[in-house]
DNA sequence: CCGCAAAGTAGAACACGCTCTAATCTCTGT
DNA sequence: ACAGAGATTAGAGCGTGTTCTACTTTGCGG
């Protein structure tokens, strides 16, 4: 029933472990852990997608400059991410790192579960559009995809987390994530619109609370 | 030319906004409406192009292909729709028109707010899941697209007005605006994850419910 | 009817994601 | 130490969105 094209899968000679976005030479989680140099090419690749996107978004993000200044083949990088969109994808998940751990850092502090959910968006918010570029073609991207994205996922997981304190997410209800979960998917059509030049920050904050107090109301 | 879906049909020749910088033929907001043969070339794109997509989604609704079965020059094709992403916008925008005149037709009949738009959600949902591929196509293209789409604003608005029975649109709060606007993109966000194929009709309605009953509580 | 600007046409050409090939380099196991 | 497997490379090549060029047709004011 999916779409046509499936995008990783053409090009898969490596012996592959499990799911999730990396199932190539990739990093982690995979059992046939790679080498070293393998690893270190792959984190070559990923900044220098990251420093090409974050200054002129995934038009000059083009395969060709990736490979070229990661210091690597076309093919050589093709191998690694069999598309585009897995390497955006990539690029994506060292954002998420990013916040994660600022959050672990320094928690958000709002009395309310609706108010630390949003603290957290608006922090990932501000992160996010100090490269615009990068968040719009990174957005965009994780919006087009075939590839299995952890995003929504992620971030959903991360509000429960932060809104019930020390809530184990194991013991969220179903309808608790589902509703973290539309919470999350209205902040990136917030995002969307601020980066079409449709919202200011202090626009998508109050339209965050207004949202997240209803669907966090009882949390 | 034999259309085995009447994707787009009825289609008034309502003017819908894509906007652009140039005068494009595109009917844009039409005031300086073109002449009669402009808008049946414009018409007849609009159709090739729907039924193209239709089975096969984007990628068989190549420009090459749709000025061809258009009958029109690929220049003259975008000369009416400037990129690719036009021209699928305007195909969803007749989409729209369809459902807004389905809804009118026959409206939701629930006793809350809240179910009556999630009924009119799960109606466009059918309705666009008739044609996956076509729905996939047009909704990720609207999502990446830079093109102004009046997509959500429209959708709000529709929610809005089965909402509040009779309520005229005008009226409504601000925040009203916002809550609606926000259960649509709950509602893309549902859609794009059933095309994924991680729902189904049923878990798309249950969450919905579950979500709108809260954002349009007091409506 | 004329002239001319706008609209349309056919098709070549370009850009960029992606694929393929053939050769070389680098591990790893024995 | 060496053979074989796999990784890497340079570069050609393909498909499709988009642009460009050179030409023809259309419609309209005078």
């Amino acid at each position: 029933m999916r779409s046509p094209h499936a995008v990783i899968e053409a090009a898969t000679p490596v012996p592959e472990g499990a799911a999730s976005v990396e199932n190539h030479p990739t990093a982690a989680t995979t059992p046939g852990a790679r080498t070293r140099s393998q690893l270190q090419r792959r984190k070559r690749i990923v900044q220098a997608a990251a420093a090409l996107a974050s200054r002129g978004g995934v038009e000059a993000m083009q395969m060709r400059t990736v490979a070229e200044r990661a210091g690597v083949a076309l093919g050589t990088l093709y191998r690694y991410f069999p598309s585009k969109m897995d390497l955006v994808v990539a690029v994506v998940g060292e954002e998420i790192d990013l916040l994660e751990s600022s959050i672990q850092r320094r928690p958000p502090s709002a009395p309310t579960a609706s108010g630390r959910a949003v603290d957290v968006l608006m922090r990932a918010t501000r992160g996010l559009m100090r490269e615009p570029e990068l968040a719009d073609a990174l957005l965009r991207s994780l919006i087009m995809t075939e590839v299995e994205t952890p995003f929504g996922d992620r971030m959903a997981r991360l509000l429960l987390r932060v809104a019930g304190e020390g809530l184990t997410v194991e013991l969220a209800t179903e309808d608790q994530l589902t509703l973290a979960n539309s919470l999350a998917s209205v902040w990136v059509h917030e995002l969307l619109e601020m980066l079409r030049g449709l919202r200011t920050y202090e626009q998508i904050q109050q339209r965050l609370e207004i949202v997240s107090a209803r669907l966090l109301m009882d949390f």
